[in-house]
DNA sequence: TTGACAATTGAACAAATATTCAACTATACT
DNA sequence: AGTATAGTTGAATATTTGTTCAATTGTCAA
């Protein structure tokens, strides 16, 4: 399924592009300038860690204080197994950390990081 | 479907809490010092906008030059359609704004805000 | 007014994801 | 050893979401 080349008049060889190119040096000079594709997807999924509202508040919870998974689940209304899936995770993505003590998992919020970028969203979405 | 009191030794009227309450102190903490729920809805649904890489794509884009939907869509190799939903999605969010001239419709951030949180976290991501 | 092209739209489809449920592990205590 | 509780896990389900496709709108130019 390949489109005839003069067809695609942008350069595009796949037929994913359906359009013509209007300002050639505009895409020369962001395509330039972007960052790689493997830093923004990391982005991406940074953002995708905090873009669910329970993971969300779980990350507030965190910010301020270390709790264990019976607590943060007393405090959202939740099941643990739910809150066990959230904290699993929050912590591939490097978000949180944890350390066990007897029964319970002590979560705690990875690096300062994470708060700071938190905390710089906060005032972005409050302005509005 | 509710449950007897007695059996939610946490307080939680619902059935969904299943445990008890370890640290009291702390979730009282906790509970008083988080953002309201609307906030923290609003702070989500501004890392949903981000946490897709098409979108953050468009975004890096967009934090670079202003640009129309067709050099959208030739930068990135896909349909224009695919980004025009994308690029709705955005601006109901109000992460970008847009302004018509002739045929072409071009975007652009809404406001310097955006570019900051971009900026921060590329940085935090770029750390690790 | 006709044709060409930029852009938008809604429905359909496929893929990703959040929560539930039930079973399980690990630790503490008697 | 036996029991209770904290936490985890995998499968199942329901929902959300990204892209495609086809049709449509709006604007320009012949």
């Amino acid at each position: 399924m390949v489109r005839i080349k003069s067809k695609n008049k942008c350069g595009c060889l796949a037929m994913q592009c359906d359009c013509e190119v209007i300002h050639q040096d505009v895409v020369e000079k962001v395509k330039s300038e972007m960052l790689d594709d493997d830093s923004l997807i990391n982005m991406a999924d940074f953002y995708k860690a905090l873009s669910d509202s329970t993971r969300i508040k779980i990350i507030n919870a965190l910010y301020i204080s270390e709790m264990c998974v019976c607590d943060i689940s007393v405090l959202l209304n939740m099941t643990k197994s739910a809150i066990s899936h959230q904290l699993k995770n929050l912590k591939e993505l490097n978000l949180i950390k944890s350390r066990k003590q007897g029964k319970e998992v002590y979560y705690s919020l990875a690096d300062r990081h994470v708060g700071i970028v938190f905390e710089i969203t906060k005032e972005h979405v409050q302005e509005k």
